[in-house]
DNA sequence: GATTGATTCTTTACAATGGAAAGATGGGGC
DNA sequence: GCCCCATCTTTCCATTGTAAAGAATCAATC
């Protein structure tokens, strides 16, 4: 009777490539992307140093891949969010953002390697259409928003570009403990005054 | 005679600080932080790898250095720029904005080690310091936007935090090449549009 | 069910890097 | 002129990423 749950002895590990993604994961959480070691990611999943070859080839592929994952997990988080908050437009664009802030406070690591690093390969199929599907539901967000508000649909374009500055600049502040005014605030105050300073960014320019 | 202007051949180099922090800050601009070599730097200054030590401690001691000297000339920048702009207090703080975005986007792995590092130690003195003066800066030029235009006082932490965020934010994404709509536009028409987000952010809240 | 080929993983080896330790050098105070 | 000490070099070591070759396993075909 083999064990489904551990498939850890066995030499083909059967599911490598999640695990090492996992690992990767927790290794960046544990010690940042500039410590990150791929060493010490094939250690946490249980397999010699250069098991990762055949999956990811080196070292910038699996961060690649992870940079991908965390593109995809942005816009979960921000259709979370969306879903959670009211229907009207300006409560979908805000709540938008304000997941945005939440990935970006909730991964930190994950959201440097994402806007902050060299290392992913960003012409990489897969992870520049992950990229490029985030981009477009914020387009979209901002049209929405704007459009329920009768703003002019010739700004769209800065309104895009005003909104998502925000949203990535209080996301990177917050997240890198710079913005002790808006960080020390009760969370909820604080939610409050980003939406305000976000649907302002896309509304009124 | 001794040339005073190559003092490299002697045992002892005379200034070898500001040799290796020059030599640093190429090593950034060529490799970028993540591919940042101690070894290499001292190569480019033509002394043995472990001759930083003494000036500098450790790799995170140069950083560290390196990243103070960063936000010094980001205030150099920034009041550069405001030097050639109009008296008047919200152009002030539209050539601080841009002056914000110009240092980013031509010192581009400068302003990564400065916002997207947990290398450099923050809670160093000279760092922390330098640090503080850029937001102080800042904090200033919005109040007296503000003041201009007779907002109210009580939304000016707010309003900082806002205009910090939407510049920073535009500084980030620009100096990564991720805001297409606006870097592919010409100089003027871009630092106009830019112009227009910046003040906004901070009057509008 | 056995054989063969391809894939996955391990072993081994190597170059590059950052840092520690000890020694060489020479500047500056006395 | 002499000695102390900061500066710089030499040497050594642990860690890291990658390449190359071999071992183990899976899968397809006969």
């Amino acid at each position: 009777m083999t064990e489904t749950s551990a498939p850890r002895a066995r030499y083909h590990h059967g599911n490598l490539r999640v695990a090492l993604l996992e690992a990767a994961e927790a290794e960046l959480v544990d010690k940042g992307l500039e410590a990150f070691s791929l060493r010490s990611v094939a250690a946490r999943a249980g397999v010699t140093h250069t098991a990762p070859k055949p999956h990811f080839g080196n070292t910038e592929g699996l961060l690649t891949a992870l940079c991908a994952l965390g593109f995809r997990r942005l816009v979960e988080v921000q259709d979370h969010a969306k879903a959670a908050a009211a229907a009207d437009p300006v409560a979908q664009l805000e709540a938008a953002g304000l997941g945005y802030i939440a990935f970006a406070t909730s991964n930190q690591a994950l959201f440097r390697l994402m806007f902050a690093s060299n290392r992913p390969n960003f012409s990489d199929q897969d992870l520049s259409q992950a990229a490029r599907r985030a981009f477009a539901a914020l387009e979209t967000d901002v049209a929405q928003a704007r459009r329920s508000k009768g703003c002019d649909q010739d700004d769209d374009a800065l309104a895009v570009a005003s909104a998502w500055a925000t949203a990535h600049g209080l996301a990177d502040l917050l997240s890198s403990g710079r913005l002790r005014a808006l960080s020390t605030m009760e969370s909820n105050r604080r939610d409050e005054m980003a939406a305000r300073v976000l649907s302002n960014s896309a509304l009124s320019v």
